[in-house]
DNA sequence: TGTTCATAATAGCAATACTATTATTTAAAA
DNA sequence: TTTTAAATAATAGTATTGCTATTATGAACA
């Protein structure tokens, strides 16, 4: 199932492209895997390589710091996630029907099958739920947004706004929407599992239909069709 | 313009009560100023005991951690909001108005008379916008959410929920629509700020009355009525 | 007047976030 | 096949961070 699929990120996100080398592909593979474990604040470059059986310097030749590291991996999931809504969108043209593929798409962009096998999706949306907004809450935020850091993000929120607007032209806030679409899915994801004064859905094992109910029934009512 | 509020915040914050002792109500006057300016990331106790002439270890008899510390100073944010809104809908038993005072509090909180001197509601409002959301997103999410550490939080959630419910009792997910009206109007004042593409509306100086708008509408067209 | 309590002053230690240096392996070029 | 370059491993080291312990000072109070 390993289709050559190769996501393009921007250069200035690491010292070393580490999907060019089989060190770079482990330092994915691994980080993924133990920043799900023990969570971004005790995750470090030398947990990292003790685990991988390589050692903290080498790490430090691919990303800067930890910082950047989670960068790269929050971009690698918009960006698959993007890639996804236009696999699953091809050759679709009613906008009505877009939108609800890309609801769809990103509840259950983890479940998709995966296509490269260093990245293992699903752990990676845990991650992008639990710690995807600390890459952007950062007192850097204005000079790494001018840098291009945050393009997958940007892109994707451009795109979907699109759709949005497409479906109904005199909808004010199609950025806003698009965005909010993100946030609220990994938000009520995560409030379902560990906060769940602060939701009306609820998980089962790994079925997030009622997220993805709760989205649509959002969007749908917010552009006026439905 | 002191009135004699005190903020009652659950006990398991702090080692001390800091709004008992004048070195404690420097711990929070200083760390707000602190954390603005440095960021949560930069920000420590070692500098913070340096700038307000304290030290270190009189500090961490105080909080914990700065983790502690972040999360006292959310709590008492959101516990100020939940008591400006008490206060702005005295009196009044329309749903539909009560909603209104509730959006315009969540967005003005920080304008609002500052009635305890020792905490400077604007900047703390950027605090908790920039910051916020690093208070819960922890691996430790579960025990301190059990512990009750996030109540003032889950506390207006269902006081925002009632109101909604109380508006339109066939909607759904009036807790989703609570807590999503918290995240957004942060969320839209820090894109507004960072990053622009992620939204549609723009702030003039401190006037946020476009992000105002855009939360009425949302809000209300989610329940029907308009 | 003595006792208790909070704070200040200082020190110290283990872990973190990096950087530098050298040695070894690998892999491509001549 | 040898040379050379590049990537990685091994090791060490430094400055800062996160936190604890120890003692001294001063205020409060009984």
């Amino acid at each position: 199932m390993a289709i050559g699929i190769k996501i393009s990120l921007h250069e200035g996100l690491y010292l070393r492209d580490p999907q060019e080398t089989s060190l770079g592909k482990n330092i994915i593979k691994h980080s993924i895997i133990l920043i799900d474990e023990v969570g971004l604040e005790a995750f470090n470059f030398k947990k990292l390589a003790k685990q991988m059986g390589s050692t903290e310097a080498s790490v430090y030749r691919y990303f800067e710091n930890k910082h950047m590291l989670l960068l790269y991996l929050v971009s690698w999931y918009w960006e698959w996630v993007s890639f996804m809504i236009d696999m699953n969108t091809m050759n679709i043209n009613d906008p009505r029907q877009k939108l609800h593929i890309i609801i769809d798409t990103l509840v259950s962009a983890s479940r998709e099958n995966p296509a490269i096998d260093y990245v293992n999706e699903s752990i990676l949306h845990r991650i992008v739920i639990a710690e995807g907004t600390k890459a952007y809450h950062i007192k850097e935020v204005d000079k790494e947004n001018s840098e291009g850091f945050f393009l997958n993000y940007n892109n994707l929120s451009e795109k979907v706004a699109n759709v949005i607007s497409e479906l109904n032209p005199n909808f004010p806030y199609p950025h806003a929407l698009a965005s909010n679409l993100f946030e609220m899915a990994n938000n009520h994801i995560y409030f379902a599992l560990h906060l769940p004064e602060l939701t009306d859905v609820k998980i089962k094992g790994d079925n997030y239909k009622e997220v993805q109910e709760m989205l649509e029934y959002f969007a749908f009512k917010i552009l006026g069709c439905k």
